[in-house]
DNA sequence: ATTACTAGTCTTCGAGTAC
DNA sequence: TGTACTCGAAGACTAGTAA
């Protein structure tokens, strides 16, 4: 089921004159007049809103009475939610960082199997085999760290060796980018420099040579 | 302007994906996945949005840079806001009395043309010439009235004499019919009666006969 | 890979009316 | 007054395809 813009607006309508939980007395031609539709839409999208249930429709000779169900209500609620995130969301702290020339370390371990598993898993991508590394300041990084959501990446042992647990951190590279800071789990020498994953090759994508300015967000 | 249902997914689908105050990077054929639509669609949306200048849109080769612009945050937030009220709103306090048989009073007054205007303007509809009178406990009234906006009516003065102001509570009556309490501003004796106007003779639309229940909300 | 035009199909609208 | 059916017109959608 999907409902339309009208179907929305008369919803909305009968929310605002009824309430959550009253009733309203209305015709179509009333209604009609005051959402600028016409009488026979009004009367085609009653029935088709109390079909779908969302609003429950009692028609009598001189109008109808009608009231929201608590399917009517779930939906203007969802939209409500939708909204409200979009609105409270704060204004994303950015993180600056320059291009460092990696040691291949990086890529070594990101190309491993049993990381590049959860990646996908966690990230919803497949990441480039490689990373970006940032020279930052550590402490803009914490602070940065802090206002974002942890995702857990899970160690694993091989016949070889075992590797440990780390983390990531969604970020927008440049504003525009997906990518993720990862971090190991306990990390024994707090670094001023990160690196960054990313589905893409970052620096053919974002035309990055070293020591570049780089924005994360 | 109107935009349909699918122009506001896209806004919100812009919205969630690029903040407020950012920017996100999509193809067209990405979006429709996501939201599913066509593809054609998504691009035709796109330009419709553009050129109503709810979003910013900047065309490449491999994808699109969106981000709203302010008249698309408005009208974003005039949804929510309309929302908001919605769910806020507290439960209405009800209000019962018991029809009494007025004594024509009112009706002379309501007809007063210096009234009837200001009626038909602040309420919204010609009013009926007559009023119901309901006999109602006092303390429930002043806790009822506190919660309701007030209107004020101004009074006027004819050749032969002056008529004072007088406040508007609009109510729903049995739930239903649209009416308002009208009340002197500086009532000199306090009443366990009140009067109501209404659009409609209300004795008759709700079939009315006196100490009849009548609840107000 | 993209975006977006064309053209045919499907959906939705409202004027005219019936009841 | 009401609601709601029919049916022609207008609008919106997508498959095919060009660039």
């Amino acid at each position: 089921m999907m409902i339309s813009e009208k179907d929305f607006s008369l919803l909305l309508f009968i929310a605002k004159n009824a309430g959550l939980n009253d009733v309203v007395k209305s015709s179509t031609s009333e209604i009609a007049s005051e959402l600028n539709f016409s009488q026979q839409t009004v009367s085609r999208k009653l029935s088709f809103l109390a079909e779908e249930n969302l609003i429950e429709r009692k028609v009598f000779a001189d109008g109808n009475i009608l009231s929201l169900t608590e399917k009517g209500k779930k939906i203007l609620l969802e939209r409500k939610t939708e909204l409200d995130k979009i609105f409270s969301s704060k204004k994303r702290i950015k993180l600056s960082g320059k291009t460092q020339s990696g040691l291949g370390e990086g890529k070594y371990y990101v190309n491993l199997s049993g990381y590049q598993k959860q990646f996908k898993k966690k990230l919803g991508k497949k990441i480039f085999p490689g990373t970006l590394n940032l020279k930052i300041k550590e402490l803009e990084l914490n602070e940065f760290l802090s206002s974002k959501e942890k995702i857990l990446v899970t160690g694993f042992s091989t016949e070889k060796r075992s590797f440990g647990p780390a983390l990531l951190f969604k970020v927008k590279v440049n504003g525009l980018v997906d990518g993720a800071i990862i971090v190991p789990e306990r990390t024994n020498h707090p670094s001023d420099i990160i690196e960054v994953i990313s589905p893409f090759f970052l620096r053919k994508k974002l035309k990055l040579k070293d020591n570049y300015l780089v924005s994360l967000s």
